[in-house]
DNA sequence: GTCCTCTTTATAACACTGTTATATATAAAG
DNA sequence: CTTTATATATAACAGTGTTATAAAGAGGAC
């Protein structure tokens, strides 16, 4: 499955560089007007909603073209992931990285909640990756605890690892820990939150917004610097 | 849909305290051999393995009798997140509430991350309850966002509020943020440290080990009353 | 016990799903 | 132009969950 994927991907990446011209006529068509409709088909009915039959009907194609264009649903669901996390980053590098750093910190993660509530099929795919496969991964190759979809949400991740940095330079947070731990636990509990809100958890919006703050906002607390911490503290009292 | 499965839920248990005997011979023991096949089937291929056909197979039962008995495929899987859910509420009473209550809170966190590694299909199904529904819930009732199957979980959340209440009793966590409140940020930690764990995030066991100790710890201590920060601070300084 | 009623069966059909053979048509290469 | 390889369309395959429908069983009324 996952080898099928990682085949049509470089399967790709070798073709496109090789010759301008596609094949058939319209090639690089059918493989945008078959994204088209499935991303449309995502945002009305959701992941599950996704039906080959219905896409290729939706397409104006055969469910072959399907296959030879994404080689099979996985290949589109994943053409969607990688859109999804495009959209993500992009959120997240349209936040203003000027000013002060820590305010910067906080808006990303304003910025990735709110991408989840904005497009809540987007982020329902993008769950799906990051899901626990119980048994089922005893069928696949046990190794590769990094799969290759991954890298599309690297960039996400950049925005993060790039605002705790300045933090970290500015002495508002602390450098005993490192960057990238840091940003595990930040995105661990953004991702927690967020997740468990699009589910249902919180009764009412204002409670989501609550529980977000307090929870990131005491974690956030939790990674200051010494001094930073003295003068955080040292204001709250005047 | 959900409706089928309180049907279901009320109707067994009218059923119950009518009268001793059911109806046909293995009433009982259909739904029984049924579940145990299910739980079987469950832990060795996963939730999606989970096919009613093969179920009826494996149970020796046609596929009508998981109809009159559970109501269809949702209401199997109800059943195993119940045992799920209350598998993990043992595990979680198991921990010792003597002695420090800080340490009780501790390891109550460390034992969820324990059954999800112990249990990883039961940890997958239950997520499978907590997963973003997208636009797929339109289809349902847009109200109701504690569903029925959340009281099966509501019981391992109440050594969470014991801990808690405990640890503000002897004011080491803070009272000016309600028990609830803290409950619920400490859940969305360790169950998205957990989530991602189980998803292969996480490089290594000891990475997912050192993430989920820093995070966590962080978290806790963020909920520190003052005067405990002031006397565990003291005693670091020491 | 007999009759009636109602629920549970068993069999099969229904409407789907993703995937895969296979033969035809089409494009590129020699 | 011929050959070769790829993409197509049609259809079949092996499944899935769910639902009609008719036979068989159980419970209560008389």
């Amino acid at each position: 499955m996952s080898d099928t994927e990682l085949q049509e991907s470089t399967e790709k990446l070798e073709k496109k560089p090789k010759e301008g011209r596609q094949k058939r006529r319209p090639a690089e068509e059918q493989r945008r007007a078959l994204l088209d409709a499935a991303t449309q088909m995502l945002l009305t009915s959701g992941p599950d909603g996704i039906s080959l039959r219905k896409l290729a009907k939706e397409a104006g194609l055969t469910t072959m073209a399907i296959y030879t264009q994404y080689g099979g649903k996985d290949g589109v669901l994943h053409a969607l992931y990688e859109e999804a996390f495009l959209r993500l980053a992009l959120k997240q590098e349209a936040v203003s990285n000027e000013g002060d750093p820590l305010n910067w910190l906080r808006q990303l993660g304003r910025a990735y909640r709110a991408f989840a509530i904005e497009n809540p099929a987007y982020f329902a795919l993008m769950i799906r990756i990051t899901e626990p496969q119980a048994a089922d991964n005893a069928k696949t190759d046990p190794q590769q605890p990094t799969p290759a979809r991954e890298i599309a949400a690297q960039r996400s991740f950049q925005s993060l690892l790039a605002a705790i940095t300045a933090c970290q330079e500015v002495d508002i947070l602390r450098t005993d820990v490192s960057t990238h731990e840091i940003a595990d636990a930040l995105w661990a509990v953004v991702n927690g939150l967020t997740s468990l809100e699009m589910a249902g958890y919180y009764a009412t919006v204002e409670d989501a917004e609550n529980r977000f703050a307090l929870t990131a906002g005491i974690l956030i607390e939790g990674f200051y610097s010494k001094n930073f911490r003295a003068l955080a503290e040292h204001n709250s009292e005047s």
